[in-house]
DNA sequence: GGAATTATCCGTATTTATACTGAGTTTAAT
DNA sequence: ATTAAACTCAGTATAAATACGGATAATTCC
């Protein structure tokens, strides 16, 4: 028997795949949490093959999780399954560690494939998963450009601050913002704040 | 028995919600589809009480799927089961002659009760969703002041156009999209461009 | 240890955006 | 037919953003 616990904070789609998994006679659902908080503390009392993860969760989320579990149970192996059809978060899962990585709209079966390989050591990601890392790559390389810092005044500017008091918040000169502003815009190649905005809303930045 | 069908994209929790279900012994999953036009085909098969609809689908989502069941079969009481927690989309579907609006993270328990209810002529909508509908009001108020002209105005904002590309886009002068621009700043309560782009998209103006 | 990147700072000039006020014309609604 | 709203245009003035160009510590990377 396969020991599986699922964390998801969606109760309904929790229960209904913890039914499903249930009428198979290789898995056995050993538990099931609604946050990683939970999954940790209960991770302690059983044990677990393979830990099914929601990317969406309140508090920690399922990528934050899988670096946590990889400290501190190396020897499970984790299934990101979300709604999340991004490449960035395919990207993301695969370099915390994910052995797999499931659209939840894939069927009943190729859940239960998924987790059989992982069990036997192999991963799992099917093609509209890899099609999606194609495109994260050209994101990633947008949004790696920006630094920490740049970062922080992306955030304030959206929050519609002038450059003037992004300074005095950050206990910097009207000039360091100023070229703050003017090298994000170079790199995200826009025109204009306006286009800055909607573009690091598109990639996420914000 | 409670002929209940169930809309919903996602595989998974299509088949997690049904298995859940059929458990209760009052309740009868009559069909699940992943479409709302696969689901108005098995409508004229088979009869059906109450339809479960998620909101976010491919092409015809759940919210236009109320007014399409309303007219072709109006003696069909559909609850929307959804993870949208925002309270336009609550509003949306009451005008649109939905009989209950649960989330997905509600558990199971819930669901049946909301099924039963909605069978016996209630209408269903929890603390949660009732909370949303007050943000709702605030947002609609916002957003329904913005005039078409505006909104044109505003897309053209968002995709970084000065005000003078703007104007010789729309052939009028400079000063009338000054004008916009300042009502639409005024309208939404917000200072400049960069927080007027961080609110639209929030509130799904763009 | 050296190279590259980042964060910080500054000046000048130009362009854009915004504030305030006012007003004529079209359109929709009652 | 009157009202209200939306759309259009304008002057003046200030504030802010952006384009140039240049510079110095600190950090990270190789």
């Amino acid at each position: 028997m396969i020991k599986v616990s699922i964390t998801d904070d969606h109760d309904l789609f929790r229960s209904g795949i913890a039914m499903l998994l249930e009428k198979s006679n290789t898995i056995e659902v050993v538990h099931q949490t609604a946050s990683v908080e939970e999954l940790l503390n209960k991770l302690d009392e059983s044990e677990v093959d393979i830990c099914l993860l929601d990317i969406s969760m309140n508090e920690t989320n399922g990528l934050e999780a899988l670096l946590l579990l990889r400290k501190s149970h190396p020897s499970i192996r984790s299934i990101v399954l979300t709604m999340h059809n991004e490449g960035q978060y395919v990207v993301q899962a695969i370099r915390n560690g994910a052995y797999g990585y499931l659209l939840k709209d894939c069927g009943p079966e190729e859940l239960t494939e998924a987790i059989e390989q992982v069990f036997n050591g192999k991963k799992y990601f099917n093609k509209d998963v890899s099609h999606l890392m194609i495109e994260a790559v050209n994101i990633e390389s947008n949004t790696q450009k920006i630094s920490k810092r740049e970062k922080e005044v992306l955030k304030l500017v959206a929050q519609g601050l002038t450059t003037k008091e992004i300074a005095d918040q950050l206990f910097v000169s009207k000039r360091t913002i100023e070229t703050h502003r003017s090298n994000i815009l170079k790199k995200l190649d826009v025109q204009n704040t306006a286009e800055l905005i909607t573009k690091a809303t598109q990639l996420g930045l914000l």
